[in-house]
RNA sequence: CGGGGCGUAGCGCAGCCUGGUCAGCGCGACUGGUUUGGGACCAGUAGGUCGCGAGUUCAAAUCUCGCCGCCCCGACCA
């Protein structure tokens, strides 16, 4: 390829409302262009790049026995109706009528699909187990696109979906698809990819776990021991925070005028803010309240407080709600508080400390040496704590460390959850219908490319690893006017080609230094530079994009340097 | 959906407060010439319903109202 051919330009500016490496450098380099909000053309060589990593992601689902098939963007709301999602999932399933008014959609995932092709395709235990894998487009109307690829609208992803007869397969085959992502983020360059292990209960323990690129940028907050053993999405990690533990002494009661947060009680009586318990409201939709108590200094997961209540969302409540359930703000604690009349969670924290400062649901007054066992008239006792950095791990001990990460894949056991309830059965040995056991595999494949990018840039640009690279080498004729220059770099381009090897060859007339900095935001892993010096001295100039390497190679050798390199740096 | 910011040439911006030589600058693109090792120089050219719509006014990019789009933070996210 000619680079003064390459569609795609090359800015010198970023974008005012590009933020992040890979959204600066993924539009400056002319790899794609924003179309509308989260929705993105590939250029030529942002395809290639995600043509590449599609390879690698192809071999490694076919190598654990996946089938490529291809379902549709568009389908009919009947199918969602099936599996009860086109009532549960909200407006990010972009919803539409056809030219007969039948209700369509966009799909964003693809179970509802791949499970009306395998209940007809696949009828009997022989079969089983199977998994299908696509790449397709997929479609979420999401409230927030943002940091350019990272958080689109419209993205093309690798789904998978395995089908099986027993938990037990279901669970090997779990195990072989987390090794086959291992291998497909390690094959793509991701240095920091982790698996870590999310949600886990709410679907009747179901298991899954995410990979997380390891970036600023990224959305998901990690916690993590330093010794890596641990490793947590902030919505279900704990800590094993240190209670004090002190014989209980009597409650009194203390005069905090106009002291109405923790900071203010805290100080005001000289005392530690985890040394006092705090209240802290919400209302499910339903418009139930709950009455939350929680460690003073600790902050509520309000993700895991809703996992525990089975509640999909949650809203502070106003003070009219808090003093209906007996409670006065500001001065809010269980004390004498009926859980048998309001819904009472109560944390660990709270739970197992001593002598706690607590509201006396009066205004002006707290109490102290609240002791839960002896002072709650009952609650629900559970982990809701926010994970704090420097919190003792749970497994080791050691402060954790807090990470951000970008979600590139998740795998998910499913169970039988849209198996059965869109009757995907098979026959088994006693001629008997079982629902099918299903697992679920997604990778995002621009999130993917964009997150290369966050892990592998300098101040130029993108430092693209082999496997991935738009091309793998990058000529820079400097002074093409030069006959010699114009005939050698020719010829080596030619040579070049010939051999097979995918190279941007760069022809223009340019001065060097607007050269090089193309050259740096295209990438290329390696590059070759002719010049009249070069010509004179019957070298060509060879440099590594990630700065590793520089030299003179002999012109008549440098074919044979070059396919080398490009045998060892797979 | 809440909070904040921004819409003027392909990109980055100035002008708006104080209405009137106000359609401007830099980069990029195109033509010609000089250049050629880290985003060169000279001369010239093309490119804009100043986001859209109403209103105020003799006069609106500029003031008022409404709408739309985009970005950031938060909420939400199979």
């Amino acid at each position: 390829m000619k680079l003064s051919r390459l569609v795609g330009q090359r800015i010198k500016e970023a974008p005012r409302d590009a933020q992040t490496a890979s959204h600066i450098f993924l539009m400056r380099g002319g790899y794609v262009r924003p179309v509308s909000t989260g929705i993105y053309s590939l250029l030529p060589l942002g395809k290639r790049i995600v043509t590449k990593i599609e390879r690698i992601i192809r071999e490694e689902m076919n190598r654990i026995d996946g089938q490529e098939v291809l379902m549709p963007v568009v389908l009919p709301q009947e199918l969602w109706d099936e599996s009860g999602r086109s009532e549960s999932v909200g407006p990010e399933l972009l919803r539409f009528q056809d030219r007969n008014g039948k209700p369509m959609l966009l799909g964003m995932t693809h179970e509802e699909a791949v499970v009306h092709l395998t209940r007809t395709e696949v009828t009997s235990y022989k079969q089983l187990p199977c998994m299908l894998y696509q790449l397709q487009t997929k479609y979420r109307d999401e409230a927030r696109p943002r940091a350019g690829l990272i958080r689109v609208r419209e993205f093309t992803m690798k789904d998978g979906y395995s089908f099986h007869t027993s938990q037990e397969c279901l669970e090997q085959y779990y195990r072989r698809c987390h090794e086959a992502y291992v291998r497909i983020f390690e094959r793509v360059g991701l240095a920091n990819c982790i698996s870590i292990e999310s949600d886990s209960g709410m679907m009747g323990g179901a298991v899954s776990h995410e990979f997380m690129a390891i970036a600023e940028c990224g959305e998901d907050t990690i916690f993590m021991s330093p010794d890596g053993q641990y490793k947590a999405n902030r919505d279900v990690a704990v800590s094993k925070p240190v209670y004090v533990k002190e014989p209980p002494l009597p409650l009194e009661k203390v005069h905090t005028p106009g002291r109405k947060t923790i900071e203010e009680v805290a100080s005001f009586l000289g005392v530690e803010p985890s040394r006092t318990g705090k209240a802290v409201f919400y209302v499910d939709p339903q418009g139930n309240v709950v009455f939350v108590m929680i460690r003073g200094d600790i902050e509520v997961n309000e993700a895991k407080l809703r996992k525990h209540l089975q509640a999909p969302e949650l809203k502070f409540a106003n003070d009219d709600q808090i003093r209906a359930v007996g409670a006065e703000p500001g001065y809010a604690s269980i004390l004498n508080v009926d859980a048998s009349k309001v819904r009472v969670v109560v944390d660990v924290s709270a739970a197992e400390s001593s002598n706690l400062v607590v509201g006396a649901n009066e205004p002006d007054y707290h109490f102290k040496n609240f002791n839960f066992s002896r002072d709650a008239k009952g609650g629900e006792v559970t982990d809701i704590a926010a994970v704090r950095e420097g919190d003792p791990c749970p497994v080791t001990g050691a402060p954790l460390r807090m990470l951000r990460g970008i979600e590139v894949g998740n795998i998910f056991q499913l169970g039988t959850k849209y198996t059965v309830a869109m009757n995907c059965n098979y026959l088994d040995q006693n001629g008997k219908s079982q629902p099918m056991i299903m697992g679920c595999y997604g990778i995002g494949v621009g999130r993917t490319m964009a997150a290369v990018v966050e892990q592998s840039h300098d101040q130029y640009g993108p430092v693209w690893p082999m496997s991935i690279a738009p091309f793998t080498v990058h000529l820079c004729a400097l002074n093409v006017g030069d006959a010699n220059v114009r005939r050698e770099a020719d010829t080596l381009y030619q040579a070049l080609l010939d051999r097979g090897v995918e190279i941007l060859f760069d022809d223009r007339s340019e001065k060097a230094g607007f050269m090089f900095n193309d050259a740096d935001l295209i990438g290329a892993p390696l590059r070759l530079i002719v010049s009249p010096k070069t010509v004179a001295a019957g070298q060509v100039e060879f440099k590594t994009r990630d700065g590793k390497r520089k030299e003179m190679v002999n012109r008549d050798s440098v074919v044979e340097f070059v396919m080398d390199l490009l045998r060892t740096m797979r």
